[in-house]
DNA sequence: TATCCGAATGAGACTCAATCTCAAAAAGGG
DNA sequence: CCCTTTTTGAGATTGAGTCTCATTCGGATA
């Protein structure tokens, strides 16, 4: 789909020593060209949708040399499926989600990533990654 | 086995409308008595060998009422496996999980927790609870 | 403390996301 | 185009958690 994208698709492929196929180019284009937050069924089956043969097993396994090399997060919500969104040039943020609606908000806030950090050196540890999940509700309903 | 939160167990059955059994007893005492951070099965097999008959069922859903009427908080580790610790009368923390050995630190900081707050409330939500985990590994190795 | 009825239990079936298997198909260097 | 190695896909498998339903039990009542 996007040219540059697909040079740095082959470029971790080729860095992984995988080779570069149709179904894998198929999931990254999948992620990177729709909404964000987005199971791996949903995914597969869009794919599948798209005209594109593709296994479940094959996004599973796709997703996770892209999910290596972040040009996917993954995220989980707690409902027992994984969601994806693409992190090519996506700046870090965290995710806010509504008990009511399901809704998922995104948020970045400075202030709080670097109290994580020094939370971590206080405890004689270093930050490697973090999972920050916040369920809220709408104010006044 | 202790007094006070037998006393507790029993009220809150009752609150619910439910009835007081061995099994139920036996879940709460599993997981008030024993080291924290356990995961159903886990407790499920002690119980066992503690000779009390119980079925995996019988634990879920009995955890299920202990989440519910905050004795216990579920916490979900990312590896798939929801882990529980007791919760009566104590301060709510969050935790820190060292990628190297797994270990499990508890954390609490106040900023932190204002900071949530105000970033839900900055977005038009209120905040209903969160999940925070650091995952860190030990500074200079 | 015996009766009775709705609630609780347990064994195992079931669900569902994710992983694994392995024969067949495809990539890509020579 | 060939040949070796990797990848793929269909379906089996895994594993945490949930559901089913016949049997057992709690506990209110008399």
């Amino acid at each position: 789909m996007n040219d540059s994208t697909i040079k740095i698709l082959k470029e971790i492929l080729r860095k992984e020593g995988l080779r570069y196929t149709k179904q894998r180019q198929a999931v990254w284009d999948e992620i990177q060209n729709s909404q964000k937050h987005r199971d791996a069924e949903d995914i597969y089956m869009s794919i599948r949708n798209n005209g594109v043969n593709v296994s479940r097993a094959t996004v599973y396994r796709t997703i996770d040399v892209l999910v290596k090399n972040r040009m996917v997060r993954k995220m989980d919500v707690g409902d027992g499926r994984n969601r994806y969104e693409p992190r090519l040039d996506d700046a870090h943020h965290d995710h806010m989600i509504c008990v009511e609606t399901g809704k998922i908000i995104e948020f970045y806030n400075e202030e709080l990533e670097d109290l994580q950090e020094k939370i971590a050196e206080e405890n004689g540890y270093m930050l490697v990654r973090h999972i920050h999940q916040l369920f809220v509700k709408p104010l006044k309903k």
